[in-house]
RNA sequence: GCCCCCGUAGCCCAACCGGCAGAGGCAGCCCACUUAAAAUGGGCCCAGUGCGGGUUCGAGUCCCGUCGGGGGUACCA
């Protein structure tokens, strides 16, 4: 039957050849090759290094073993039709991949396959490239790498020491030159200390201080320090785990196992140091508000106050139990305290027995307030956090027997101990203010305790809730101090001057922010490049020493344990390779050859995508992570601020495009903005942020189909069957009914497609214009299958205007276009520019379409018509349209050739259809002159039967004229 | 619970600063081509914008409420 079909027919068959000989071209002329202004690889005389430059990023794939599906490429088209169409407005454009190689799937992957996880990866990534690759993607393919490449993690290990040989000065003028606060080399700290203009912690000259004591002094500064502190740690993954990887219910992000709280001796990032400038920062961010947002509330920055309420310890001596509150305008309803059961202070409040009148609900039954507090600490203790997840409203608690000072009131208020107070945030101890907190108002009930409002609720508020709005103080008067009548702003700044005056507290703000946890118990991953000295002090290895390779193990697979095991510690797969861990070095400080021992975790695999947009500018450079003048030219800060920026702001610099999923809003990308900010700090960098801006690319979800054992069944060979009334389609397999649900598109859920079998089905150019005009970018949208062959109708009527089926011979004619095609193809060429510009080439393909659609319907296609829309089509389908280009007779890449210019004159029309509206309703359309004046269209408005049928002979009261297109007559 | 985003034709989606609801595609139907087919060509059909109010000369677009879907976060003091 194939023998039917037009033997020049555009089909994916010969789709799949024009593809593959443009792909060998582009490869072979090194077509998407940007020019560097420095470093190794330097074209200073290249023209475009005057023509402007746009620098557009995918999020890096992670090479799984199973190869892309449909959805994969999504982003990764956008952004190649992005950077496609910028290359032809002169732009020097960067565009290129790698691959995030290092991490849990790849060694989890390796583990069950039984070999080595370099081997899978590459293996892996093979397969990436070459999907990739048969896609069309203007990768430029020379700057591309992976993270598991020595030569990168050379760098990573690079950047780790910087990190690790600086600290935060909060009182150093920022680099930006606004505002102080940044990151110093550590040695200015160390001279600080030995000049005696900083004291050591314990007081002595830092000469007196040991190595070892100097070395942890300084762990106490350093941005990355090993802690001694409880972290996250996942038995059944057999790791360590950061904030940022455990969900809401205390699992795994990646497993879902459980996660324990286990003091461990772990390295750490300070990122909190930072947590002011990520916040603000992001104001001068192009991003999807919903990502801002989210970090904000990582973040999670309050300000307020820390007031302290003196209390007297059972050994008599006077104390004071700290709290943090957002609201200290509501001082003076604090009528309780409540000390979490982990806080220190707690051993030192309970006394021996209940005072006199305690009353029985709050000694939980227990004869003394030591066996009361000891069995709810135990109790809080045991309780794992789901179990704490599980009852959220309901407030336990128990009297510690011991009463603090309300410093505003000067009553005694009771101290409870609860586990609705966490040690992990604010001072881990709260004044109870039930008047305006609910939490508050809960226990107070639950234990009988007073409720006194201090802000006057709205008259309508319940009588059974705190008033959490704003409104004016009430009760909040003393001998020294009212704040009765004023609104919650200056309540709170006028109780802030009288604490501060008394010395009882001050303004301060607080972080939900915790510092990164950042080694884990892994194989497959950077080394540190850190050694341990026989007195148990670390040294970083010296520049000229990197990289650390990781070295070849007989068991790289991680030791994990039941998930359950809480008590299990973990164990770094690198402690066994004991040849690499013993080693001796000279690092160079003087004390010659010695022997240490190599640190054994190794880093997240967040570490290698905190850094690649900047090894992309300049991969070869083997002096540094990226030449600096590189670095400037392509990310350094802009003239103007972007959209949205808040006046006065500059732009932070950053890549110009970044899109990927949403999934990494706060992982990546706030890890990856804090390293960028030390290397600025450090001088390493001239922008302030990796990324100015991002864009969230949908997903690209399928539908599900289910047996009525509910397991899925092959989406491919599912059949539907339209309702004859008009109703719900039904689905059949094999004859059987399922049923369709809507889901990911996976394995397991048997709907996976490829891209491999769409570009075999249809050619890969189809597939980029299929997946470009399914919709807005953000969107999440359904795969159908069968919807592709209208992409590849359009690319076959494309082809046809230009090439005859059956004889391959050229169909264009030279005459002129006639007036109606000029137009349509310079108002096409207007349109489809704007869509690029803004990214929304789900529209510039339907204005294609139409204008192709236009072409096909007349008698022979203009060479000047048609052009054009070749050019316009080539960064969705550029192989389709080169080989059109070449065939037209040019024979060099259109990659460069210029975009087509619409000519203003021919955008606007002689005549335009006057819409003529009564009472907001259409009633007659009129052909007039584009420039015709208000007067003179009201008039012919007004002289419109159809018009005057529908006034009806009512009075025109108003008549609003906008020309040339509306007229509304008011009657 | 709180916060954010989205509801337009059977389906995916357009609609600029509020100004004719339809650009494009799928599906369906009809016709042509064909021995037959379709990944061919031509044509046709299809909603008043989830629902209820409001502002306006005019609302898919702005405001309020409500329902549905998706996402984030959750004793954060």
């Amino acid at each position: 039957m194939s023998e039917r079909i037009p033997q020049h027919r555009y089909t994916a068959e010969l789709a799949g050849r024009i593809e593959a000989a443009w792909q060998d071209r582009w490869e072979a002329e090194g077509t998407f090759h940007s020019a560097n202004p420095a470093g190794p690889w330097a074209e200073p005389d290249d023209p475009r290094l005057g023509t402007g430059h746009r620098y557009i990023m995918d999020m890096f794939p992670y090479p799984s073993g199973t190869g892309l599906h449909v959805g994969h490429p999504l982003g990764f088209i956008a952004t190649d039709v992005h950077a496609r169409y910028l290359r032809t407005t002169g732009m020097n454009v960067l565009h290129t991949m790698g691959f995030d190689a290092f991490g849990l799937p790849a060694e989890q992957y390796a583990v069950q396959t039984g070999q080595h996880p370099r081997t899978t990866t590459e293996r892996n990534m093979e397969v990436y490239r070459r999907q990739l690759r048969r896609l069309g993607m203007g990768h430029e393919q020379r700057r591309s790498f992976a993270t598991i490449d020595p030569d990168y993690y050379r760098w990573t290990q690079w950047i780790f020491t910087q990190i690790y040989h600086a600290w935060y000065d909060e009182d150093a003028p920022a680099r930006t030159g606004g505002g102080t606060g940044r990151a110093r080399p550590i040695e200015d700290l160390v001279e600080q200390f030995a000049a005696g203009e900083r004291a050591t912690p314990d007081g002595r000259p830092w000469g007196q201080l040991s190595r070892v004591e100097q070395a942890e002094v300084l762990d106490g500064y350093r941005l990355a320090y090993l802690s001694d502190a409880p972290v996250n740690w996942c038995p059944g993954l057999g790791t360590v785990l950061s904030n940022e990887e455990v969900t809401a219910e205390g699992k795994s992000e990646r497993g879902d196992f459980p996660v324990f709280r286990r003091s461990l001796s772990q390295w750490m990032m300070r990122i909190t140091a930072y947590a002011d400038r990520l916040v603000d920062d992001l104001d001068r961010l192009d991003w999807p508000e919903k990502v801002k947002l989210m970090q904000r509330n990582w973040i999670g920055r309050s300000t307020g106050a820390q007031v302290r309420f003196p209390v007297t310890t059972t050994d008599g001596g006077q104390d004071a139990v700290e709290v943090f509150t957002t609201r200290p305008d509501t001082l003076f309803g604090a009528t309780f305290m409540v000390l979490a059961p982990e806080h220190p202070l707690v051993e030192r409040l309970v006394p021996d027995a209940w005072p006199e009148g305690t009353r029985e609900a709050w000694t939980a039954g227990e004869d003394s307030p030591r066996g009361a507090v000891t069995a709810y600490q135990r109790q809080a203790a045991t309780r794992s956090d789901m179990e704490r997840q599980a009852d959220t409203r309901a407030k336990t608690g128990v009297f510690t027997g011991a009463f603090a000072t309300n410093p505003v009131t000067g009553t005694l208020i009771p101290v409870f101990v609860a586990d609705y107070v966490l040690m992990g945030y604010g001072t881990g101890a709260i004044m109870a203010v039930p008047g305006q907190d609910q939490r508050d108002w809960d226990f107070a009930t639950a234990y009988d305790l007073p409720i006194v409002r201090t802000v006057q609720p709205t008259p309508d508020h319940p009588d059974d809730q705190a008033f959490v709005g704003e409104g004016p103080a009430i009760n909040s008067a003393n001998d020294e101090v009212s704040l009765d009548g004023l609104d919650v702003a200056q309540a709170k700044e006028r109780i802030i001057t009288w604490l501060v005056g008394k010395g009882l507290g001050e303004a301060t703000t607080t972080y939900r922010l915790r510092d990164w946890l950042f080694s884990r118990q892994r194989y497959w991953g950077e080394p540190f490049p850190v050694v341990w000295d026989e007195e148990g002090v670390a040294h970083t290895v010296p520049d000229h020493l990197l990289p650390v390779e990781l070295p070849e193990v007989p068991d790289y697979s991680p030791r994990t344990f039941d998930p359950q095991d809480a008590q299990s510690s973990p164990e770094a797969p690198l402690a066994r390779a004991t040849d690499w861990v013993e080693v001796e070095l000279d690092l160079g400080d003087g004390r010659g050859v010695r022997r240490y021992r190599r640190e054994t975790n190794t880093m997240p695999n967040w570490a290698g995508s905190c850094w690649y947009y900047l090894r992309y500018l300049d991969p070869a450079n083997d002096q540094a992570p990226v030449d600096p003048a590189v670095e400037r030219y392509w990310i350094g800060p802009r003239p103007a601020p972007v959209a949205g920026a808040p006046a006065g702001a500059s732009d932070p610099g950053g890549v110009d495009l970044y899109v990927g999923g949403v999934e990494h809003a706060v992982l990546h990308l706030l890890y990856s903005r804090f390293w960028h900010k030390v290397l600025f700090d450090l001088g390493h960098v001239s922008s302030e942020e990796p990324f100015r801006r991002l864009i969230n690319q949908g997903m690209v979800e399928a539908w599900v189909y289910r047996d009525e054992r509910g397991f899925p069944v092959p989406a491919a060979e599912v059949e539907e069957h339209p309702d004859p009334e008009g109703g719900a389609p039904t689905f059949t397999w094999n004859g059987e009914p399922v049923t369709q649900e809507y889901g990911k598109m996976g394995k397991s859920l048997k709907n996976v497609v490829t891209p491999d079998e769409m570009c075999e089905q249809y050619g890969a150019d189809t597939f980029r214009v299929y997946e470009m005009s399914m919709g807005p970018l953000e969107q999440y949208r359904p795969w159908e299958t069968r919807a592709v062959v209208g992409s590849m109708r359009f690319l076959q009527r494309l082809w046809r205007n230009v090439v005859d089926e059956e004889t391959g011979e050229l169909v264009v004619v030279d005459a002129e276009p006639d007036e109606q095609t000029d137009k349509a193809v310079h108002r096409t060429i207007d349109g489809v520019r704007a869509d690029y510009e803004a990214l929304r080439t789900n529209t510039a393909v339907a204005k294609m379409i139409e204008l192709n659609n236009h072409l096909t319907k007349l008698a022979e296609v203009p060479r000047a018509a048609v052009e054009p829309l070749v050019q316009m089509v080539a960064p969705v389908a550029p192989h389709l349209a080169e080989e059109l280009w070449s065939r037209l007779g040019h024979d060099t890449s259109l990659a460069y050739a210029p975009f087509p210019e619409a000519d203003p004159a021919k955008l606007v029309e002689d005549t335009v259809t006057c819409v003529v509206q009564v009472k907001g309703k259409v009633r007659d359309r009129l052909e007039v002159a584009a420039d015709v004046d208000p007067a003179t269209l009201e008039e012919l408005a007004l002289a419109s039967p159809k018009v005057q049928h529908a006034m009806g002979g009512a009075p025109v009261r108003k008549v609003i004229v906008r020309p040339p297109h509306l007229v509304n007559v008011v009657v």
